[in-house]
RNA sequence: GCGCCAGUAGCUCAGCUGGAUAGAGCAUCGGAUUUCUAAUCCGGCGGCCGAGGGUUCGAAUCCUUCCUGGCGCGCCA
């Protein structure tokens, strides 16, 4: 979607400019206070060329260019050129698009015919889910929204760990420690016999040997080595669904690594075929060396392969499978390098897709303490998280509002989405560290903020009982406090865009607590129902538009949007 | 040692594809509710934007060196 606003500026910059269209609007921007305009382009790169003060220019080209609807005033300030819109036409514009468009405001259609496989949440199984997972799976599951709004088809992949070393591990710790109804166990028990074998190995260092054993075997199809991992995999499968249920994410496709295990031979032998690999230290290898770059293990010496090789080996099947045109991976940024070594990869087995390739990674998430560790049983269940988050809203709810209806499902769409806003807040780049008090915090930049905005306008809308019409006198909504609201609300579109080029769904959530600090400013200080029926009818019109807004903007973050808390 | 990421208010962060006076939230202090939900709003306090050097008309933003922290660097994923 363009800005047709800025359009209009641009191509009345043209005729007046040497510069091309494209020059004029990278430069255009918009000004830190509205007093001073709604778009301003800065003089300063033609002071060059033109050779005469920016001040000048700024003032030269105010003269010469006259507004024309809807811009009402294009005036000098200081070196910049300052465009200043017909409120009323802007408001009327936006409001209508909003009106009209509904929950389709801010859809586009750049991604009509491409495909975008998205490879999100991928826990291991036979551990729990932990809050460590939350930040893939959310991520991921916000970049499916975002790129599906943009008219992309959009392929969620949970590529499950259910393969390599550590079911040689599992199997062993079963074998030896384990009760054997299979039939009855949980994730909880699989755990137990995760840490006892990492606590066993430390003492008897041949554990890990049996270990590998054990994988070997499963690798080549041994009867009791695939039952058992295919049970561990059931168990685990069976939890992890419950949990994504409570988070409201889903996959389109639920293949782990072992479904590329029939592949993987295939995909060795035709790297070695391309003469890519050469043996080091009896393991199978690519040298990365003049990519400066570790080199990429293909088969350790005992022939198991490894979590690169499967990964190159997914590669190829996605590629043949969806014909994506871009693929991204969200994985913590610990595995960039693996990351690298595979695209460098495939790009050397001559795929040009590789580039189209994405890893989208994000800080680690730790405790004050230190580093969470399954293994060291130092972690927070994502599943009590969410049930405390829940727990913690309705005794707000029993305090604040005893009286509303759907208590249940109001607890758990505003705790629930409390912890998915508070993961998707910050940008992902970053390290957090988890803390309760923080994550269940309700209050200032939170999700629980952003809900009540949203039901207080609905309470608003309830309560006008009337329909919205997009028939109104714009001229009414004169506010700084309104044209504010309307011009945050007009950026929409473009925070999405954003959001994609840059893989950052945090981009979205500020640009939600932008929307609501502006909302609760005119809330607070303009009453939308009143005597005087136009009035009324206009600031309903904008209303509806911001509520509009965050439903949307909230549904591409998966949380809901209650209409009354 | 090499590579990647981060360092902005007491705390958590936004701003970083160079632009007008560095913004929020939390905390703290003070104020707003006979009227649309006070999970809100308004005001005060609080900053050598990690340090130095450079590029530029202009640097929190780009380059460079250094400091601090995190992560990674061959048989885990």
């Amino acid at each position: 979607m363009i800005d047709q606003f800025r359009k209009i500026i641009v191509s009345l910059l043209k005729e007046k400019t040497d510069l091309i269209e494209d020059e004029i609007d990278k430069c255009i921007e918009i000004p830190p206070d509205s007093k001073m305009g709604d778009y301003a382009f800065p003089c300063f790169s033609l002071s060059k060329t033109l050779k005469k003060p920016p001040n000048k220019i700024a003032s030269e080209l105010a003269e010469q260019i006259s507004p024309v609807n809807p811009i009402n005033e294009i005036k000098a300030i200081g070196p910049y050129l300052n465009f200043f819109l017909d409120k009323k036409i802007f408001s009327e514009v936006v409001l209508k698009k909003i009106s009209n468009e509904t929950d389709l405001y801010g859809s586009d259609a750049i991604g009509t015919d491409k495909t975008v496989v998205i490879d999100y949440s991928s826990p291991n199984i036979a551990k729990h889910l932990a809050v460590h997972h939350l930040r893939s799976a959310l991520i991921g599951n916000a970049l499916y929204n975002i790129y599906k709004e943009l008219g992309y088809k959009c392929v969620g992949i949970n590529h499950l760990g259910d393969w390599g070393t550590q079911f040689g591990q599992l199997i062993v710790a079963y074998r030896k420690w384990g009760e054997k109804n299979l039939e009855k166990y949980t994730i909880t028990d699989l755990n137990k016999l995760y840490v006892k074998f990492h606590q066993e190995a430390e003492k008897d260092i041949h554990l890990e040997d049996e270990a590998r054993e054990w994988f070997k075997k499963l690798e080549n199809g041994d009867g009791e080595a695939i039952a058992l991992w295919k049970r561990f995999k059931d168990i685990s499968l069976l939890e992890f669904q419950r949990v994504y249920k409570m988070l409201g994410i889903q996959f389109d496709a639920f293949v782990g690594e072992s479904f590329y295990n029939t592949m993987v031979d295939d995909t060795v032998l035709r790297i070695q075929k391309k003469g890519l690999s050469c043996i080091s230290e009896q393991a199978l290898i690519i040298d990365l060396e003049r990519y400066n770059m570790p080199p990429c293990l293909l088969r350790k010496k005992d022939d198991t392969t490894l979590y690169a090789t499967r990964d190159i080996a997914a590669a190829e099947y996605r590629s043949a499978e969806y014909h994506f045109d871009k693929m991204i991976y969200v994985v913590g940024s610990e595995q960039k390098l693996h990351f690298n070594q595979v695209f460098k990869v495939l790009e050397l087995m001559g795929y040009d897709w590789a580039n189209n390739c994405v890893h989208v990674d994000f800080g680690l998430m730790k405790f004050k303490e230190g580093r969470m560790s399954t293994r060291k049983g130092m972690v927070v269940l994502l599943e009590d998280l969410l049930i405390e988050a829940v727990e913690r809203i309705k005794k707000i709810i029993e305090e604040k509002n005893p009286s509303l209806k759907d208590k249940e499902i109001v607890a758990n769409d505003v705790g629930i989405g409390a912890v998915i806003f508070a993961d998707l807040s910050t940008k992902r780049n970053k390290d957090v560290i988890f803390d309760w008090d923080t994550v269940l915090n309700f209050e200032g930049e939170t999700g629980p903020y952003v809900q009540y905005t949203h039901a207080r306008l609905c309470s608003i809308l309830r309560k006008y009982g009337k329909a919205v019409t997009s028939n109104i006198d714009f001229a009414l909504l004169k506010e700084d406090d309104a044209i504010n609201l309307i011009k945050v609300l007009w950026q929409y579109p473009f925070v999405l865009l954003k959001s994609a080029q840059f893989y950052e769904p945090s981009l979205i959530s500020n640009y939600l607590i932008d929307v609501c600090a502006k909302v609760n400013k005119f809330y607070n200080s303009h009453r939308v129902l009143s005597e005087d029926d136009d009035l009324t009818k206009a600031r309903i019109l904008m209303v509806n538009a911001a509520r509009q807004i965050i439903k949307n903007g909230l549904k591409i973050l998966g949380m809901h949007a209650p209409t009354e808390m």
